[in-house]
DNA sequence: TAAACATATGAATATATATTCATATGTTTA
DNA sequence: TAAACATATGAATATATATTCATATGTTTA
């Protein structure tokens, strides 16, 4: 009940219709926003973000990943699994080790961006 | 114990000494790597996108992007300080009405380069 | 000035998620 | 083949966060 109230309220007072019928047109798909949000969630972590980084230098096991950020190797493996998901890294096997590398490039440009606008204030 | 064991065995075995070292100089500072973790994570969020995605069309007020995303005005103004404290958006005023807009133009950058992301697989 | 209104915000709640712990899986080596 | 090892993963736990609900704040208008 008051949730209704409040909606029919709020549309009734609605300011601009035209707009909000014209952008609810050009908005992308359902599908589209779920995959692009889970690409950000998947950046918005310092671990991960950190992991990211320094795949972008160069190939590392989860070993040395753990070591790097001084974490424990499922901590890390649990994280590469959610980079795997949103393909942002790949991998290849070695005998026993399993090496990961960054997917494509267009993380590095993600990052650029965000960094641009990090230090840009 | 079963930390520092299983810490204490991983170091003994990383595979790429060097690596690690030369990584661990190259890492962005800390206070950085939280900043963008921070615009990631406002980023990571299918009601914050679609707000963002609205923005870069159109200026809008609180009430307007409710309608659109048929969501409470509470929700939305908790979600706009979200994206209000990470600089992605501003404001303007206009009696008792405000309007958003997006603070630069980075966003679209980086929504850009993660649809090209999600589109390519 | 009082009522109407748009927005902001604190507290509560439900849900998502990061890490740990224990252990499974698969490969190498003695 | 058994032991050692690198990695993956399920369950548990602690913490972060999205939304709701109630209400405060500030502006306009009758």
């Amino acid at each position: 009940m008051n949730k209704q109230n409040s909606i029919a309220k709020c549309e009734t007072t609605v300011i601009h219709d035209d707009v909000i019928d014209r952008v609810k047109e050009e908005m992308p798909a359902a599908e589209q926003m779920y995959d692009l949000s889970e690409l950000f969630k998947s950046l918005g972590d310092q671990t991960r973000l950190k992991i990211l980084f320094a795949l972008s230098k160069n190939r590392m096991c989860v070993c040395d990943i753990a070591a790097l950020l001084d974490m424990s190797q499922s901590a890390i493996s649990h994280q590469l699994r959610v980079l795997r998901n949103v393909r942002l890294v790949k991998f290849q096997k070695e005998g026993k080790v399993v090496y990961y590398t960054l997917d494509d490039d267009h993380v590095n440009e993600i990052f650029k961006q965000g960094l641009n606008h990090v230090r840009h204030r």
